[in-house]
DNA sequence: GTTCTAACA
DNA sequence: TGTTAGCA
């Protein structure tokens, strides 16, 4: 497929597919009018990384540890240099004390809107009352 | 119409 | 990152 497709089955803009080589994230073939060509395997690979930038990870890091969780779901041992369970390790902390940090915050917000929302029942005036709640 | 590279308000 | 320019 070419970077158009796999740009709108990843969410992810051309501009960034095309960063996200440069950084070498992924890979692409070349077809014969130069442009470039991916396999399905490209889309979950995307993902992957999506998900361990939203994770926090730089791509640096990434890029380190993609082939690490690659292709089969089973772990590959061969790959785990002591430098890079090293830097899995720090990530390991950094994405533990966001998470925690995340979580603070969360509640922080949940407990703000809490409050408002008592205060605006027990004044009982204007406000949106009434309607749906459904947001997850 | 789509993609490519390079570069910038 | 988006976006734009000038090509193929």
């Amino acid at each position: 497929m070419r970077i158009g497709e796999l740009s709108e089955r990843t969410g992810t803009s051309r501009r960034l597919l095309r960063y996200y080589e440069e950084q070498g994230l992924i890979v692409a073939g070349r077809a014969a009018n130069g442009y470039r060509d991916y396999d399905e395997f490209s889309v979950d690979r995307v993902v992957q990384i999506r998900g361990l930038l939203d994770a926090g990870l730089p791509t640096r890091i990434i890029k380190q540890i993609l082939p690490c969780l690659d292709k089969p779901r089973a772990i590959h041992f061969p790959d785990a240099t002591p430098e890079m369970l090293a830097t899995l390790e720090r990530e390991l902390d950094r994405m533990t004390h966001r998470a925690e940090c995340l979580l603070r915050n969360r509640d922080a917000i949940a407990e703000y809107l809490d409050a408002v929302r008592v205060t605006r029942d027990v004044g009982g005036r204007g406000g949106r009352r009434g309607q749906g709640q459904g947001i997850e």
